[in-house]
DNA sequence: CACGGTCTTTGCGCCAACGCAATTAACCAG
DNA sequence: CTGGTTAATTGCGTTGGCGCAAAGACCGTG
């Protein structure tokens, strides 16, 4: 109880949910804490896999780059999530870039260490095997809606599940809590920032959102999942 | 090494590599084997996660069909593979649908007991870890293809992809082994069979592919390639 | 070997979304 | 307050691929 407010974090986190006390006091004594600043990279995509973060506070979005400059956004992680998941399979390289799009703070550890405690204690792998089964079905879900959906669809959808995870009660209706832009989500949803901004420019006149720079305020959620469900 | 066969084949599965054989033994007691003649569904989408299988010989294709009837393909499993992830990350109903495409055999075993074996013996845990973020890196992939190239670039890279997985060496080039229609490559690459016959027909045309009904053999693989690759 | 079912091919018209380009709006630093 | 930078909007022409439809090829079966 009167323990290190870091291991309070940990024991909440997904990866390290019902592991003893006495296992995370070991992963926390070769833990350390770093800070990240909007728009700064944790790390590039093919770089070497050494260090493992569970986000304490903020928002990173992890993203993967084609030869050819291409982006698209993988995912956005928040509190408790893991950042590096490649540490967890052990995968060499990181198959994309993660950046905090808010100032973040992050518990890191060795990855090599994380392996070794997972492997002796298979709690933490079994939530492991959770965790990315969870992240798997997430992209099920949207390889299906990029494959067989239109494009309004596809970012009434997104607008909605970003609610889901990172959605701030205000006034003017539900608020993505941290910058979003077109560009942003026209790599969520695999289109352009012209077709999302037209796209949001058609909402904002029915009233369904209420967007500005770099930010989305959906303000009839119904509106919006009805424009996501309808055939 | 006298063992029964299906240890042996357990024993090279991705999934229990590495395991000791006094474990193995202990699954096998537990398990069945079970015979799916192309065309057989092994579970439909939502069932309840009771059984567990992993191929011994065949090909299955897993699906994920919408409420309005639209279905993709999210990939093929043959020997080896695990059916049904959900077993391993503890799902309570199958995400998707699989169908044995060629007959089949796989070895069956209560999921719970598969759950309980995992968590008692972490290389199996640390093996399901490593395969989870395998597929999901497929589906990574899969994904910004989807979101970021055109059609005919997709349908080449789903046929390279699946000659690697699935090839034979014949006299006319390698042949994708299983019945393979225009359909099942439409609901792969997120496009219709129209599009799928058209651009295969283009090919014929310039000897890159020799395909037929539910069958595609890939005379010119370099070729097939540079199309998938050119900028 | 003829029949019905399942695949495949191909023509044609159409439209959602892209790509380009130019303008406007919002934010930041000094 | 100003100038520079980054983000958003919107008009316009183009087009890749869809959707529909009809015909042809292939296959298993009685």
């Amino acid at each position: 109880m009167a323990e290190s407010p870091d291991i309070d974090i940990l024991a909440r986190s997904e990866l390290f949910r019902g592991v003893p006390v006495e296992v995370l006091r070991e992963l926390h004594a070769a833990s350390f804490r770093r800070k990240f600043p909007a728009g700064e990279t944790v790390f590039q995509q093919e770089d070497a896999v050494t260090t493992f973060y569970i986000v304490v506070v903020g928002r990173l979005r992890v993203t993967q780059t084609t030869l050819d400059g291409q982006q698209i956004i993988i995912r956005y992680l928040g509190p408790g999530d893991v950042v590096g998941y490649a540490a967890l399979t052990g995968g060499a390289a990181h198959p994309g870039a993660v950046t905090a799009v808010d100032d973040s703070h992050l518990i890191g550890m060795p990855a090599a260490i994380l392996r070794e405690t997972m492997s002796r204690h298979s709690r933490i792998a079994m939530n492991a095997v959770t965790l990315m089964g969870e992240r798997y079905q997430d992209l099920q879900l949207r390889l299906r809606e990029l494959a067989t959906e239109k494009v309004e669809r596809r970012i009434a959808h997104t607008l909605l599940r970003l609610s889901q995870q990172a959605g701030r009660r205000t006034a003017r209706g539900v608020e993505i809590a941290f910058p979003l832009s077109r560009q942003d989500l026209a790599e969520m949803t695999g289109t352009t920032l012209h077709t999302v901004s037209r796209t949001l420019s058609g909402w904002e006149v029915k009233g369904f959102v209420d967007s500005g720079r770099r930010r989305v305020i959906i303000a009839k959620p119904e509106a919006l999942a009805e424009v996501a469900e309808e055939v």
